[in-house]
DNA sequence: ACATCTGTTATACAATCAGTATAACAAACA
DNA sequence: TGTTTGTTATACTGATTGTATAACAGATGT
């Protein structure tokens, strides 16, 4: 899986990451049971610090993407708490139908829009 | 119009203002042309610094939603690039849509998520 | 047995951000 | 003439971000 960091960005690096790394489980591209490579080679393929993947790490963990083993790695290990999961996102869909509606961006705009992305799937 | 900042949220208190004024427009509460206190006024009456309240006028300038003028105060004015604005949203929906996928959330459930939320509307 | 790699933790440093605080300015207003 | 307005500047504390170096114990391979 190709993993690109825009130094450039106001994004945190390790939050690009950490979204990155959901596409690709969201694309299957990462499969539950994978493994991502140890923190050290992939801060040093990137060209970042160690800590600043072992933080996109800890975050996805703390998410429930991941699980960190000594003898594995990091392994995708998906825990889902889909009540919570749905509620999350709800809050966080307000705030941004509430921007695209200030936008003139309709319900129907929106559905579209998410049919399309969900196209790439 | 009601604010209210939750002092234990992780969330910066300039979002959580920026967010309530855009639902606030959102819901018609204020339209067009209607004045928010003035940044000391705000701040005063929340219990924060004029700064901070500054900064939350700042970013709404700097999306399209407000206008400072000196005689008028802070003004509802909404200026709107709906074509950048579409990008943005489909930026913003892609992680979001990928998070909630791994946490299985079907296409159907994000369209009836999104249609409950325009219920309010 | 030995060296290597793993996640993990600790500490330190610089830069930036968030929030507060005080102050000053010119334009608008009553 | 005061007062209020947005605006700008400076300064301070504390948290966050990213880098850097180091150490530790468990696991792995030779």
């Amino acid at each position: 899986m190709l993993i690109e960091i825009d130094f450039n960005s106001s994004e945190a690096i390790y939050m690009q990451l950490r979204n990155q790394i959901i596409l690709g489980i969201a694309t299957s591209q990462l499969q539950e049971g994978d493994s991502l490579p140890s923190v050290r080679q992939l801060a040093e393929h990137i060209g970042i610090n160690m800590h600043t993947v072992n933080k996109a790490y800890t975050v996805l963990k703390q998410e429930g993407f991941l699980k960190l083993d000594r003898r594995k790695g990091a392994v995708i290990a998906l825990d889902i708490d889909k009540l919570q999961a749905v509620e999350t996102m709800r809050r966080e869909l307000q705030v941004m139908l509430a921007w695209g509606r200030c936008k003139n961006i309709s319900r129907e705009e929106v559905h579209q829009l998410i049919d399309e992305i969900y196209e790439d799937y």
